[in-house]
DNA sequence: TCTAAAGTAGTAATTATTACTACTTACAAT
DNA sequence: ATTGTAAGTAGTAATAATTACTACTTTAGA
């Protein structure tokens, strides 16, 4: 990849946010950097980022898709009530892939997990 | 729900393929027996089946949303030479929920796992 | 410097999905 | 059986998210 200010930009504001964000939040904020930055722009070298494995992509169920700078083991979760997400610290799905890679005859490059249930402050407002 | 013959012909299609189709491949399958449905009538009644419990929306990531019919816990591979979604059998996420439960706060309903990878035939192919 | 490939802004197009509207059907109570 | 009404439908329009296109610009190596 050759060097852009607007890749750098990008990676940077997914970098420090943690707050999941989609790819028009990361749009939005970078434009204040970058104010004639084009959305294709974001878009495009969101999942240049995404290929080159520098930040992940998480997929929504019913919403759009979000970028996480954060390549350590983790899971997610979705909350129904406040559209956040959230990190899951947990090593049950550790090594899930060469498990399943055993398991069936193929070959597994990765998986995508996303819970979806309630997070701790909705559930406190509700009850 | 009322009964209607366009969602009892969706969920029949659904139910007696195990390619894991999308909308609109259900749509053009559904339009053979039914020629004037219309494309929000296949999409409001497969969410409406999937509210009810009756089928399954599996995420695909990069490419369009799939059904299934099969309710039993299982989990799919999404072959990125084929294009793909393939079953796969593991005990190894059983009770996934309440273990992700117990070591968070959060209330989960459910979980989206989708593997990403080469399935069997394609990986020979490539040999 | 010069050059070629990679990158960009701005815009148009595409894809997947949902919303709207007037008409139709299912079904429960008369 | 008839009827009221809520749910469902076709057809169309609209929206949202994302990608493609084009002419211009920048990066980085020769």
């Amino acid at each position: 990849m050759k060097y852009s200010r607007q890749r750098e930009v990008i990676l940077e504001e997914v970098k420090f946010r943690y707050d999941h964000p989609t790819a028009d939040m990361i749009y939005h904020s970078v434009l204040e950097k970058i104010p004639n930055i084009s959305l294709g722009t974001v878009y495009r070298n969101l999942n240049q980022l995404v290929e080159h494995g520098l930040i992940r992509k998480i997929l929504i169920p019913d919403d759009s898709d979000r970028f996480d700078f954060n390549l350590k083991n983790h899971q997610h979760l979705y909350c129904t009530c406040c559209k956040q997400v959230f990190d899951i610290e947990s090593n049950v799905l550790k090594g899930i892939d060469k498990v399943i890679e055993k398991e069936t005859n193929y070959i597994i490059l990765s998986h995508e997990i996303v819970f979806t249930g309630i997070c701790e402050a909705c559930n406190r407002k509700k009850v």
